[in-house]
Formats: C-alpha cells, structure tokens, sequence
DNA sequence: TATGAATGAGCATTCATTCAT
DNA sequence: CATGAATGAATGCTCATTCAT
C-alpha cells in the first residue's frame, strides 16, 4: 500500500502555477516550517532564510504572512484534496473490495497510514481550521459531495447486500473517521509514539466498527 | 444533568493557593484570552490590563508568560483534573446504572455536555498539549490510573457480566473516548453550530457503541 | 480672462521632448500624485501602477525618485514659467492697461485666478522649495529678470506719471505679491474654502494697493 | 524688545505635563527634528537616539509617530499660542502705543522678529496644518477671537480717530500680516538669508502699511 | 526600450521582560 | 507586594533601486 504524500503533491501542484522557482520556495518552506513549528512562531524573515529568498521577495507576491498562508491553504484545497480523494476513491475501486470487511480493512489502513505519513501537513491544515471558519467549510462540502457520490454508492451497495446497518451515511462516515482518529490524532497532535502499529491498529479499528456497523437483527 | 464548569473549580483553586487576588485574576483572565485567541496571540500587556493590574505584576509572580500558562496547567492537573474525574466517577456510582447500556448512556451524555461546556478551557489544554509533552503525559497517566481503577472495575462487571466484549479497558476507552469526540471535537475547534444537538447525539452514540462493543457471539 | 493651466502647458512641454510615451506619462502622473500626497508620501510602485508601466520603467529613464521630480521641475523652470510668464506679460500689453488701476486690476485678478487654478502644481513647487535651494534661486532670477525687464518698464512708465510710489521695482512687487498671496495661499495651502470669491478679493486687493502704492504728496 | 521663543514655551508646558523627563525629551527633539527634516523624513529612531531613549519608549506613550506630532501639537495650541497671544496683547497695551503709526511700528517689528526667532517651529506647524484642517480651524478661531476682542477694540480705536480706514478688522489682519508674512516666509521656508535686516523691513512694511490703511479722504 | 522579479536596508510598531521606586 | 516607565530585540512590512531577460 502506497499513500499520497500531500508534500510532494503540494510541489506538483506549484509546478503547475505561474509562481516563480524562489516563490515556489516560500510556499514550501512555509508549509514546513508552520507544520513544525505552528504559524504564530514562524517568523517572515525565517521563511526568508529557509526559502534562500530576501524579505522582500516574500511580501512582493504574498502581500502579507497570512497572504502566505492563503496561497498554501488554497491550492492545497483546489487541487491537493481532490487529487488525494481521487486516488483514494480509485483505489478503492481497483482493489477489488466486494464485501464490507475487506473494504473496510483497505480503506482504513489506507487512511490510517496517509494521516501518519502527512502528519505535519494536517496539523498545518487543523490549526488553521480552528481560525478559518472556510476552510471548515470547503473540507465539509467535499466531504458532503464525496459521500453523496461514489462513496456513498458503495455504502449503499453494502446496505443493499445487507452487510452494513441502514443509518444515513454521513452518520456511518462519522464514526469511521471518528474511530481512526482515535488512533491517529493523538500520533500528529501529541507525541508520535515510534512504537505505533498501524497494521494492529487497523484490524482492531477493523473489528469494532464490523460490530458497530452491523445490521440490526 | 449538571456538569462540572472548569472554570468555577480553577477559581476555587485558586483561591486555595496563597496567590495574592492580584495573581489570581492575571491567572483567571489569562485561562480566558488564551482561550479565545490562543496563547501566542494573547500578549502580556493585554493581560495585565485585563486582570486590572500593572505590567511588573504580571511578571513578579510568574517570571515569564509561559510561567502564567504554566501557572494555569500545573493547578488544574493537580486539582481540577482529579476533581473532575472523582465527580464523573461519582455520579456513575450514584446513579445506579446497573445494566451497560444505562451506563454508558449516562457517562456520553455526561461527557458530552461536559466537553461542550467547558471548550474554550479544553481548548487551551489541547493547545498547549501539541507543545507540551508532559501535560500529554501527566493526563495519560491519570486516564490509566482511572481505568485501572473505579472505571476499570465497573467495566469488569459488565464483561463479566457478557453486557462488554472483553476487549482490554484502554481499548474500550478509546472507542468510547473516539465516538464521543466524532461529536464534540468539531463543536471545539472548528464552527460551534449553535444546532448542536446534545442529546440527540448522545443517543446515536449510545446505539453504535452498544452494537460496537457487544460480547462476540 | 482665461489663465493658463500648468498641467496643460506641461503636457505640451513633454510633447515636445524625446521621451517616450511611457516616460511622458510617469512624469505627468507623479506630479498629480505628488500634487494630491506629498513627495515623501508617493511611492515609486504607486507611480508606476498609476501610469501604466513596470516598476524598472520608471527607473529606467529618471534614476532615482529624486529624479523624476527632477525631471517636472526642471522643464517647468525652463519652459513652463516663461510660458507663464511672457503670456501674462503679454496680456498685460494687450489688454489696453493705460492706468495703474486698469493694470493692477488685470493683474491681480489673473494672478490670483492663476493661483487658485494651478493650486495643486504650485503646491507640489512650494514643497520642493522649501527643501530644494536651486529652484528659489532660479526663480528668484526669473522674477528678476522680469522685474529688470518688461514689468519694469511698464512700472517705471507708471511712477513717471505719477501714479505710483517711487520704491524700488522688487519692493513694490513684493507688496503686490504680498496681498495677493494672503488671498490665495490659505486656498492653496489649507481649507480650500469653496465659497471664495475671487472677484470680490481682487477689488479689495486692488483699492488697498492703490493706496499702499500711491506715490507720496 | 524681546519676543517669546516657542520652544522655551514648549519646554515650559511641557514641565507641567505629567510627562516623565525622557517623554518630554522625545517631544523636544521630534519637534527640532521635524522642523529641521520634515515629519516624514523624521524616522523614530532617529528621534530614539536623539532623544536618548530606547525605541520602545518612544511608543510606549504615544502610540504611534503621528500621535507624537499630536503631543505635540496639541499643548501648542492649547498653551503655547494663547500665551504668545496675551503676551503680545500685554506688550501692546503695555507701550504707550497711542497712534497707529507707534503702534504698527511696534507690532510689525514685534511678530517680524517673532517669527524669524521661532522660523522652525513655524514651519512644523505650517507642515502640519496643509495636512490636519483642524489646526487651521483652531488657529482660525483663535485669531478672530483676537480681532474680535482686544485687537478688534485697539483697531477700532484708531478708526474713530480718523487714522485707520474704516474696513472691517479681518480685512486689516490681512493686509497687516500679508505685508509681514510677504517678508518673514521666504526666510522661513526658502532660503534664510544670513543678511535679513528685520529691522528696515519694519521700517518698509511701516511704511507700506500706514499708506495703504490710511482713511479714504 | 521595457519588464517585473528580486533585493536588502530601513521603517513603524510590538512584545516580553526588567528594575527603581 | 505592586507599580509603570523603560528597554531593545524582533516583527511584519515597505520602499527605492537593480538587473537579467
């Protein structure tokens, strides 16, 4: 299993923009350092530094710091969500996951392991959540739309089959998420335990929600 | 229902401590700001103004601005944490919840109540606890103390009962913990919809966490 | 009467020079802006921006923002002032201005229309002059050359009639001037009071020039 | 004759501000440095360093560098002007002065000298009032509050003797300070030349004046 | 000739912290 | 214990100016 790194698609997709090479460099720089170090500690002229740029040049393009956090949250939700929902939807599809458990157990390792692989860049994404009201809003609206569509036929395909409990599937999708967050939030926001077993972790996700989501009799 | 409020039980350790009332305002409208606006976006100067005192004062007692968060954190670990748990411990035991699912029907809407109530103080803590390891630390220890203790036993009883899958307590926790805060984290940190729907939620929990952690067949 | 119109003889003057029409269009544009906001309160980008070409543009031709006010001054010392000048010396011959009281009559009520029309440029003059030497002194040999001159002449006429003082050529002018500015410059400079009249200030002015001005019994 | 210094008056009102030593001295110097330079060519740690304080001072009190323009300003115009104003009123009627002539005599040499003594602290102000319509309007209230009383009632005076012509007050302030102001603002805002004789300027403008206010026969 | 990205010194301002009173 | 004036390093940001294309 191979997840997206949000890093590298992020680079793609600013190869993609008008933006020169040394204000690429800020962008990266910037996500980094705010994932490592949150926003309010990172100062311009360190993203300076790291960029290799002057302080100007950052101001030139980006106006202002939270300028340069807009021109980071932005792509990243224009273009960096979707290519990740993309794939993680294709892949469900190819891998050939006919009954529930074996859907499940995919889609969960594949979450678990993309959420401990891009740790920082969620944290980044969490904190400006918890300021920017928008952003909340956007990531609920591909929710919506992803559940609504493709993820919702397949939730539906396993109620059909009745291998799944007849709620409304934002309800079910919640306590998915909620219950792989419950092994991964406390890895990106408190201490990253090395000793995380996300393959134990994910068969153990797997058989509480197997029983939680079961049919009623 | 009635539901412990931080804040109230922070003024009251406060008022045990020897802090002169000077201190203990800088310490209650510092909780506050912090709360509000975060703790690097709170500067010391709009403390000492809002506590009603001078500059110096702010400093005399506390040394540095991360000795007033300090100041905060250290009390309500030692004090308003325990006093919480014993509270919550309590009314599980008063309440005569015999049977798992009135258990657990208590102790979510108990918890979720809580949570919502008293946000802006959890907030702060989850703040400083991605910085912070200790604080992770000192609360993951109590969190173990406990279910090793009452909660572990009333869990026991209700494994051996055949109402619990015998599943370790953490592990029930976490599912438990996990499921509450598919609710109450987004009320937290992101919008705080004013239709939150406590009881309601706290109902649907109840029923996917009697299905999820039901005996195996 | 009709008076000339600074910006419009500039406007030609630069018609008249080898710069391009960006250039052209940079130098009119900064001398509005430093007309509407002070030197020191103008920025090179705002320039650019305003006259419709790149930042490198503007310092391409005139090197420094020094310059390009350089660059107004200069061509308006050297062709706009005698522009102004020979025109209102001009009229003065034209007009039929037999006696002292006709002549001062014209001229006062053209100076001061003058001055109310080109407030904003004699403003942007004023500024420079009070921190650049050169201009005074040039202009300072302009109004002498003048008084030395024509203006001499036609005042010499009027002392050998006996209409007016026999003081020295630059003292009387002094006192013409004078009166007129304590007219015009609190519009220039402060409140431009929309209700000025400048037909009523130019009789008032003359009939206290006339008697300020006449020459001894 | 001895004619008040703006700045020993400032300092004065100042003494009895509730401003520390070092507060005080940061208004002393802003005053001189924006005289010398200009409010915006001023730089605050230019007047930090002048001032010999640190840089945060200068913000601690006031705010920001306009607000030291306006510690400035404002004591001026609420102390300073109307004791330079009773002053002169004092040396006026203090003087004997029983014909106009002794008495434009004295008062034109009296604000002649007055305003080439205190050339810097003018030309602040004069910075200050094409920016700030305030001022001139405080200024403007002042002046016709003088006219309107003791100057207005001494004026007045010498119409009833037939040594004044019988125009309405403010259109002899005019004139009066037109003819003086004819002679003391190039000095203060051009070049000030070392050979200014104030003395036969007096004499001139004297001159000048008694024809010009002279009653029509 | 014109562009516009890049520069880096400089600016007004903020901030946590100190210390004499 | 409390004050608040004073500090000076650091911050976000602006600006005139340069230079490769």
């Amino acid at each position: 299993m191979q997840v997206n790194s949000v890093e590298t698609l992020f680079k793609k997709t600013l190869a993609n923009s008008k933006l020169s090479a040394k204000q690429q460099a800020v962008l990266q720089v910037s996500l980094t350092l705010f994932a490592e170090q949150g926003f309010d500690r990172t100062s311009t002229s360190e993203i300076a530094k790291a960029a290799g740029v002057s302080e100007g040049t950052v101001f030139k393009q980006f106006k202002t710091k939270e300028g340069i956090l807009q021109a980071i949250v932005n792509p990243v939700l224009a273009h960096v969500v979707p290519m990740v929902a993309t794939e993680f939807l294709d892949e469900l599809k190819t891998n050939d996951l006919n009954d529930l458990e074996t859907f499940l157990q995919y889609a969960i390792q594949d979450r678990m392991m993309f959420a401990v692989e891009n740790r920082l860049q969620i944290k980044v994404f969490a904190q400006e959540m918890s300021r920017n009201p928008n952003i909340v809003a956007t990531l609920s609206a591909k929710l919506e739309a992803m559940v609504a569509g493709e993820l919702g036929t397949a939730l539906q395909r396993f109620k059909d089959r009745g291998e799944l409990v007849d709620w409304p599937n934002m309800r079910i999708v919640r306590y998915l998420v909620g219950t792989v967050a419950s092994y991964v939030l406390p890895q990106i926001f408190f201490a990253p335990t090395a000793d995380f077993d996300a393959a134990q972790a994910s068969r153990d996700a797997l058989d509480f929600l197997m029983h939680g989501l079961a049919p009623a009799k």
